[in-house]
DNA sequence: AATGAATGAGTATTCATTCAT
DNA sequence: GATGAATGAATACTCATTCAT
């Protein structure tokens, strides 16, 4: 990577953290492209040369925050396996979610940005390639995890779809709103719900 | 109720009414207050005597709309329980389930317009009076039905919150991107699911 | 006309002759919708409540500056007529040629403006009618006086339209950039050649 | 021309022909220089190089265009007079005539682009040297036609400025809006106008 | 209760042009 | 000769909201 291709990379990054502050901070819409140029230190039009709109910055940011999440999931499972290597599907699943929720417990606006669209990054390609520079493959991974084990699954996809929009579904409210009730309060029903879930999904 | 009265309440329900549809067909952000109170046959000023603002009237439509489903799925429950005295709670719960799903997948319109916004119209009491003819007390009616068998639960609110969030986050991607698989293919998985989250909350 | 119909023509006349006065001295794309406004001392977004772009005003203004060349020629020829009652047709259409050429060549500003499309100013009604207060129907006036002789014509209408646009597009450079010559130098020329395409429509 | 200057005329070649098509599909102001390096395969930059602006490119299109017809118009009449070597002025301006319009009703978007500019490509000299290979002096060669026959004549060069401005005006409405009438029923009155205005010309 | 004229802040977006490489 | 990243001024247009009538 040559000087300028560095310096690109570096005003794309600042737009991308600088965008996410107002958004978290302000509201997205509250939020103008005007914003986000001036706080990142670029021309208005500059932020045009990297996005192509508000709506493309947001999908970056979706795509790399919940990969980031997904990521440190995996990671967190990987250091509990090798304490307990014998652990079944079921709560290594579990452990996922825990981190996954506990990480989003944390930053409420995280949530609220995300707003239900956790499975975005999990699913949506397109803006993936790009703004990461993991080489971590998310899904492959998770494939990888769910079939180390000697059970057989009617759908393995469909399970990790169905987990993931239940847990960023059910844990919006409960973060954003406060409601039904805490968290906490929830976590022994989640984590039962998961549990019997993923039973669903064994042959 | 007045002559001048039973007017008001007309000009309202054409304000609710073709909002929707502008909402529906154009899409929230690109309909106008301007636009709704011409389709409605009212001033621009007069949308603000009713309603305060676009949240607000959105609000209502969510609350009436979800209302609607709501209320039409224990309408069919009713029935099937005149046939079948003896039905076991997660059955009733699958009846329910079914009816709001089927409703939902005839009406992508709406599936987009709710955005995984269904239990809005559950909890939000706010939103339910002014707009809603209907007698019934949604709440009460699906703690009777719940509450109407032998079982006993750990906590029927939330069964009943996380069951509402599970069917209108993972429908949602299913019937508006059509992903990550058709309705029919995960309807069963998704009454396995459902009924599994009914027996972690039964004691 | 109601007080506030008659304010509300006052702001639309301001707004005409503003901007008229705008395009013609800074030029047409070199004016923005916030100079008009401005300059007619109302708000930038009453500019939309009347218009409903630039070219919508542009219009407007087109059809009323060459409506008022068209109408003053008429004038002009009923007060020639009065002391020459027998003038033959040719020379009738010299006249009222001579009057618009002799506006024009006062105006060379109002030349750029209307930009040879004086034509619109006679065929497109469309702009017509809301913006003027004239009550002759111009049109109808020139086919009067073409008809008012004993000559029969192939095509009387095609020949008022060749015989308009002949003159806005040769006077259109001789005004504009003072080229191939003078204005007084060409007049004979153009009139012997008004003349002669006279002559080519009369049966 | 060393392989150096082949390479720029190339690509200044490719620049006019890919603005030409913008041009005339997507209209001048919609197209931007973004558009056009894009499309000639150039860097934006580069576009400066070449031409000063977009008007700059503009004005050697037209000059390029008109004198295409007006050459075209030449070769025609020489074909006519190898077969017909006694033709009279009159008839010999005609053939040109009726080459330039039969060009023109062929390409409609040609015609609006040059919006009554036909003149530009006879007149002005500034356009021509550079982007034309043709090593025929248009003016001269009309010079010669014109002066062939026994003829005298007013003012020549005036009697072709006027015919050609008549003709690219009333065509040009025609051609583009279809009014106030077929070019087919047009064309007798336009000839015989022609016709006349020759006339008015000849001593 | 209803109107609709008026507001003017606010925003996205474009684009010609420059200049360091 | 060529590039393309960066600029930032410029502009059209929208729209929620108010308020005198």
């Amino acid at each position: 990577m040559g000087k300028a291709e560095e310096n690109k990379q570096h005003k794309r990054n600042s737009l991308l953290t600088q965008s996410y502050n107002l958004f978290t901070t302000k509201g997205i819409s509250d939020t103008s492209i005007s914003d986000i140029a001036s706080k990142a230190g670029v021309a208005k039009g500059t932020f045009y040369f990297y996005f192509k709109d508000k709506q493309d910055i947001i999908n970056y940011l979706i795509a790399r925050k919940s990969e980031g999440l997904l990521v440190k999931a995996i990671d967190n499972l990987k250091v509990a396996v090798q304490t307990n290597p014998e652990l079944p599907v079921e709560e290594k699943i579990i452990i996922l979610a825990d981190s996954i929720i506990t990480d989003l417990s944390k930053d409420p606006k995280l949530v609220k940005f995300l707003n239900r669209n956790l499975n975005l990054g999990f699913y949506v390609k397109a803006y993936m390639d790009e703004s990461l520079i993991t080489t971590v493959n998310v899904q492959e991974e998770y494939a990888k995890i769910i079939n180390s084990c000697g059970d057989k699954w009617r759908d393995d996809k469909l399970m990790l779809y169905t987990i993931i929009e239940f847990i960023s579904s059910t844990v919006h409210s409960i973060i954003v709103d406060k409601l039904p009730c805490d968290l906490n309060e929830y976590k022994p029903y989640l984590f039962d719900s998961i549990r019997a879930i993923v039973n669903v999904y064994k042959i």
